[in-house]
DNA sequence: ACCGCAGGTATCC
DNA sequence: GGATACATGCGGT
């Protein structure tokens, strides 16, 4: 039967300090469905359409200030409503569902307006349109008619529908940067250059580690939070 | 029962 | 740049 495959319980937040070694040790722990996970996110670029991408967008703008739960609890609520329900259907939908339904529906709206005039919604050409990795961040970040990602949750969605390189700099991971003093404050870099700095941190981190920068992301949040979501 | 906290962002000053 | 609005369910105690 399948005697060599180890059981393994649910992933657990670590108490102890933050440590290299500790971080090395639950990559070493959970790498097999880190892994998974991200594999599950390169084949939303394989072969998602232009729906799902919108649909992973979407999802963004409803982690922001909500738990990870909360946000896919939301996205199969508005589902229905995705390609052209109008912003009442949406909060409607999200009533009950996400602490914010009228401030994320009107993001919804929004977005979906302005997409669809500026690209027909052809939002994987227009990723693609970008030669720089930057770039293509920053136009998420900086259009102003697209309501609801900023660096953080712009890279959720890039890193969410497999593109690589993208750190997700939330609270739980700038607090583990902090502990290990790679950092001064957890406090969340508010303009372009020092998100590009922290990120740049996480960087030399992982090559110090020698792991997957992708990767390290979902170590240290589900260090912090003993989970390894979305 | 109660209390702290959700993978933040837009908007206004 | 810093404060505030958004406006609620979940999980630990």
């Amino acid at each position: 039967m399948n005697a060599d495959v180890e059981f393994r319980g649910p992933v657990e937040k670590v108490k102890d300090t933050l440590t290299i070694d500790r971080i090395l040790e639950a990559h070493e722990e959970r790498r097999d469905e880190i892994k998974q996970r991200l594999s599950e996110f390169e084949n939303v670029w394989k072969d998602g359409d232009d729906d799902r991408l919108w649909e992973e967008m979407v999802f963004c703008f409803f982690t922001g200030g909500c738990s990870a739960k909360m946000g896919l609890r939301s996205i199969e609520a508005v589902r229905p409503f995705l390609g052209d329900g109008t912003q009442p259907e949406i909060a409607s939908a999200l009533s009950g569902v996400h602490r914010y339904p009228n401030a994320r529906a009107r993001y919804v709206y929004a977005s979906r307006s302005f997409l669809k005039e500026h690209c027909n919604l052809e939002i994987r050409k227009k990723l693609e349109s970008f030669d720089c990795h930057l770039e293509r961040r920053d136009w998420l970040v900086r259009e102003k008619g697209i309501k609801g990602l900023g660096y953080k949750e712009a890279s959720h969605f890039l890193r969410n529908i497999g593109l690589k390189g993208y750190a997700i700099l939330d609270k739980h991971v700038l607090k583990c940067l902090a502990e290990l003093k790679i950092i001064d404050s957890p406090k969340p870099p508010n303009t372009r250059s020092r998100y590009l700095r922290v990120e740049d941190q996480l960087r030399d981190l992982t090559e110090r580690t020698k792991i997957d920068f992708d990767e390290m992301d979902l170590v240290l949040w589900s260090m912090k939070t003993g989970q390894i979501l979305k």
